[in-house]
DNA sequence: TTACTTATAGTATTTTTTACTTTAAGTTTT
DNA sequence: AAAACTTAAAGTAAAAAATACTATAAGTAA
């Protein structure tokens, strides 16, 4: 069956063909998290419209394409990283949003853990960059929507899943846990409280290990356990950080 | 700025121009509650692919609306009502998901007072039906994968949210909304506590009037109050019904 | 050895949840 | 009109969870 058949129409008898002309593109929202900041990474657009502005990474969608696979190589050529834990929040589409034409665009959240790449230029960027979410430059596009939304997305999500962890590196203390928690959600824990909490759940694999190059008492090092997550969930388990 | 300057191009080198051959679509599960059970309002399709089979309203986005106005439309059509509750919950883009061409949908799912409306028929459907959301027929397309994300969206957000009552009508008793979830959720709650909690977060409003037409004691009748919620979540209250 | 810092265990109080009981208020039957 | 029945709605006691705080342990640095 092909689009010029005229085959298929809708309910004004506008000839299916005319129907595809929409451009789709994924935009990503890269989170980071060092010395107790949460970032994300923008890049410089190294071409109009926009260009010389901050800006979400994105791109285009070719007909190939999923939009995960989309977003997936949007992270690798930025971060040269496979397989981030990356999630889909939804879809803009305001008729105007985008200058050149009609493109509708997928908002991607992403995670990684800060420590483990190098952000990497390309065409379509001519530097990227780590910025605090509190202290966010002047955005191309609508992308200072998708970002707000975005982030709001992260904070409910990272309190009724245990996404928190794709922050850290794979071994972590307990404090630096909650240090996490305290900068995502914007307030303070008690410490035995948020220890005994987290232990209950029984996610935490603790290790044989203690922390290095520390000058005072190292504290014990943890994993998270996805196994074991998953096995709680289908018994009913909720994770829920008040 | 006109596409066929072919000033844009992407990373490949690839007219901008090119990237416009996607159509896109909105698909929409509209929720129903009716004596004790969840249902879902499905169409059979008038028009090939897929004639004859039941599958989700949706239709063809042109140029000049955006998603929620095309759904919004869709919805309107189909049950005459404007301004229905509606919340869109993903993108499905499986490149061959649609057999005619390159059609990327967006689900909404919405929730409406069963009693308040009959749908309507139309050009691409000759029927519509509610069908019980444990009772589903064979689906056109994608459609059964998008309504099962639809229905565990639906159960994740009547948790978290007070969206519920969209599906009740203005005045009900604490034992229909009680009901409610528990055809929502699949368990049972306890009556006196499940009435404890409700009343405790004050989002309910008494009414002077109690029910009729019983052959028992008639219960008193509570609205929900939106602006209430709309207060005390800003002052950090959370819903969570367990 | 002493001072200092942070880890980690423990405890006591308050609050919330859970399970269950009792009483009240209406309708229907006899 | 009384009795039986059904559901509403309030109350209560036990268990569990959250909260606030204290005490001790284990390391580093002076």
């Amino acid at each position: 069956m092909r689009l010029d058949e005229k085959f298929y129409l809708s309910e004004n008898n506008v000839p299916f063909k005319e129907f595809f002309n929409f451009g789709m593109s994924v935009d990503c929202i890269l989170f980071g998290y060092k010395n107790g900041e949460v970032r994300v990474l923008l890049i410089e657009r190294g071409a109009d419209p926009f260009k010389h502005f901050w800006a979400l990474p994105g791109d285009l969608v070719t007909a190939d394409l999923t939009l995960e696979d989309a977003a997936s190589n949007v992270l690798y050529r930025l971060t040269g990283l496979e397989n981030i834990f990356m999630e889909q929040f939804h879809a803009f589409s305001e008729v105007q949003r985008h200058p050149v034409g009609r493109v509708i665009t997928i908002g991607y959240y992403a995670l990684v853990r800060s420590e483990n790449h190098k952000p990497v230029a390309s065409a379509w960027a001519t530097e990227s960059k780590w910025f605090n979410i509190n202290k966010l430059p002047e955005l191309a596009f609508d992308h200072k929507e998708i970002l707000d939304l975005a982030i709001g997305t992260l904070k409910r999500k990272v309190r009724n899943e245990p996404i928190g962890f794709e922050l850290l590196p794979p071994k972590f203390t307990l404090l630096e846990l909650q240090k996490l928690y305290e900068a995502l959600l914007g307030y303070k824990f008690d410490k035995p409280n948020f220890r005994k909490k987290l232990l209950s759940m029984n996610l935490l694999v603790p290790l044989d290990e203690v922390q290095s190059n520390v000058s005072h008492r190292p504290a014990k090092l943890f994993k998270f356990d996805p196994d074991r997550y998953k096995t709680l969930k289908e018994e009913g388990f909720h994770f829920d950080l008040q």
